[in-house]
DNA sequence: TCGCTTCCGAACATCGTGTTCGGTTACGGT
DNA sequence: ACCGTAACCGAACACGATGTTCGGAAGCGA
């Protein structure tokens, strides 16, 4: 029955992971060594190895409790069954990416990607049929929304959340709503 | 007046990026060790150094063969003036990638996303006006593109080249199509 | 054949990684 | 406040990869 987590380990592994994630903003992932991470949050060498078992381990961490956070506010817009605005889930992505920028800096597009996609397959496995392979238009929306996304961050929130979201939509609806007419029509 | 480039010098250049593909494909770029590529080329550890600063520089030397000859076929598609397909750019890269499947596994998606950046770039500003900024739309396209490309690579090219330019043409036309009605019509 | 370039390979210094272990500190429970 | 335990420290170590140096051997083009 393991009681509340030891303050020194929340402590530990708070330093870690604030470090890493600011050291890959500043000089990039592969530029990072772990001496650098224990340097800059003060830990020693071996209470690193006891946490985690190597720097991509600790990065892995950092990015889970961010996915966690942000699946939790996805599972959040299908709570009524309604169907509800179907880009109202990019809008959240940005949203979320607008209020946790150093760590999306820092986060490949590697780990959202895989992610994203999935949401992305199943979104159209439900919603409407393309007549073209659900794995080739789910691949294809989510790169280009990853990619997008990536750039946004990148070149420091040119836009608007909303309006990121806005021309995505106008980007993106025109090949479905054509699909969808064709399918109809056909 | 350098002649004809000495015989060994091609012939080690030769071994040691055809090693490095290969092991890249085997084991993916961050696990193959320049000792690694040494033993397959069967070259010594001075002479690679004496070619290459260092393994990045070796990959990108396998990639700058790939983008010269890519981009020479580019090329041909714009020497008549007139605008042709303007989706026939995109035949072309399936074509070429599906040509030389080995150095389109190893290479990374992230040396072709620069280079189609921006062709899709300079394609937006001279062809139509999208009434959203062209970085955005180029970089959408161009993720999307790059990231469907990666994943018929992976997937050792489920479809073909034709398909998956046809396919890509229904994705994305659309978007294009809707946009240009409305500017016109508003 | 001749002169020059390239290749070889062993040795070396340097750096990053991950582990071990005995001693110290700070936490949580009572 | 006290105590037992778990976490932390840091120095030392083994290991492997990197990149350089240099003298000698071999292959190239002319």
């Amino acid at each position: 029955m393991a009681t509340v987590e030891d303050r020194r380990v929340r402590r530990t592994r708070a330093a870690l992971r604030e470090a890493l994630v600011e050291l890959v903003v500043e000089r990039g992932y592969d530029r990072v060594t772990v001496r650098d991470v224990l340097d800059r949050a003060d830990i020693g060498r071996s209470t690193f190895y006891a946490h985690y078992r190597d720097k991509e381990a600790l990065f892995a961490s950092c990015f889970e409790d961010l996915r966690d956070d942000l699946k939790r506010e996805m599972g959040l817009l299908g709570t009524d069954g309604r169907p509800g605005d179907p880009f109202k889930p990019i809008s959240v992505i940005f949203e979320h990416a607008h209020r946790h920028p150093q760590i999306y800096r820092a986060v490949g597009t590697s780990h959202l990607h895989q992610m994203i996609f999935e949401v992305m397959r199943d979104h159209l496995c439900t919603h409407d049929d393309l007549g073209l392979p659900v794995d080739v238009a789910a691949e294809y929306h989510a790169s280009a929304l990853v990619g997008i996304l990536g750039w946004w961050v990148r070149n420091n929130f040119p836009h608007s959340p909303h309006d990121m979201a806005r021309m995505i939509r106008e980007l993106t609806v025109g090949g479905m709503a054509r699909r969808r007419h064709e399918a109809a029509a056909g």
